[in-house]
DNA sequence: TTAAAAAAGGGGAAAATCACCCTTTCAACT
DNA sequence: AGTTGAAAGGGTGATTTTCCCCTTTTTTAA
């Protein structure tokens, strides 16, 4: 029996190799190629065809795991992928799902529930561990509650940005061209939507949020 | 000719696991055991003895790689262990390589640099990457110009990581138990170590350094 | 054991932050 | 044509942050 194809997706030359290894040990599985992005990857698929299921890390440079995803759902939306990442974070994990990923890996997971989840993608569409299940849930009692969908505008993401510099306000009023009172306004609205009640809150929402990278 | 040995100590269990099937495939290296942190390895030793080089991953929960280094180099200082890590903090890596790792690797290499790396621990006992040694000449740099190596105290790291919260410096120092003034005069020697101007960047600071996770 | 440091705290003031309430302008519905 | 709503901006005052200079007490080191 002919085994299925996998393609990884992922920055992290060494643990894309190993995980080469360790899939190529499986009975049904081999990894047909990698990329170490996903501008790599939609060049690479132009050769080498699509893989039965791509492993697709979410960070990575030149163009991400969700870069990546919105590509797919784009190109080819039947495509089988799942997300792999050390990343938890629920924003993250639903904006794959949303976009069409059939599961969401965290890579502290057991090999053998990787075979498990492998299977599941190809036999019944999708797989979702419990922990990722638990995350969503969580997630929905929070929306329940907050209801406000907390979406950013371009200028508020902006400021957000800004804000989380040791730039005083006046400064960045000059920055952006604006009166510091319309500042005071952004802050106040921010303020209000993000449940802040200083600018040290607004830099931990900023860094939580990965408005600003580190 | 008998293979070398190696223990891999990190909480990743698919890398790990992966990584051991790489390993493996090595002619000169086999895997003898995994642990998922610092605390599990030291009792693994006590059963399986030390393998001739252990792969020690930085982040991890309850004993972390640096505890783990620590604990080597008091319990066991020949043990020849190599860093190996996503994280590419200057900090991190000299604190490794002070406390007597034998390489720091990142999480990125090409497997062959791995193997190589394994080789040269064992006949030259170390292995030095380009990248990492990059980032000592420029730390080197940085120091001639800073010179004041920014040591914090205990009292200080406290303040610090509530200065890191939506407290105020009055609330700060209820939980503290010191005075306000107390408080301000902390956060003014901070300023001047850390040379930031504002909270902001005291909380960039604190975040950068990881006194706070988020 | 004495001098020199930290550590803790105080006074006072300028600047920045935060809160609340308000007006104008301009575009978008319907 | 009228309403709604957003983006931009204003006024005022309270609170917090920041700065600079100073005293007392405790620890540390020579």
């Amino acid at each position: 029996m002919k085994k299925h194809t996998i393609a990884i997706v992922d920055d992290h030359l060494l643990f894309a190799k190993s995980l080469t290894s360790l899939v190529d040990s499986f009975d049904d599985y081999r990894v047909v190629f990698h990329a170490n992005n996903g501008k790599v990857f939609t060049e690479t698929i132009q050769e080498n065809g699509l893989p039965d299921i791509i492993l697709l890390d979410i960070n990575m440079p030149i163009m991400n795991g969700v870069e990546t995803m919105e590509w797919l759902k784009e190109n080819y939306p039947e495509q089988k992928a799942i997300a792999l990442s050390m990343d938890d974070s629920e924003e993250t994990i639903i904006k794959m799902l949303r976009l069409g990923a059939k599961g969401y890996l965290l890579k502290d997971i057991d090999p053998e529930v990787f075979e498990t989840a492998l299977n599941d993608v190809l036999q019944k569409g999708f797989y979702y561990s419990d922990r990722i299940t638990n995350k969503l849930l969580d997630n929905i009692d929070k929306k329940d509650k907050d209801d406000d969908a907390v979406e950013l505008k371009d200028r508020e993401i902006q400021f957000l940005k800004l804000a989380c510099t040791e730039m005083t306000y006046k400064e960045i009023a000059m920055v952006m061209n604006l009166s510091p009172k319309t500042i005071d306004g952004y802050r106040e609205s921010l303020f209000d939507k993000l449940e802040v009640r200083s600018r040290t809150g607004l830099v931990l929402y900023g860094i939580k949020h990965k408005f600003i990278e580190m």
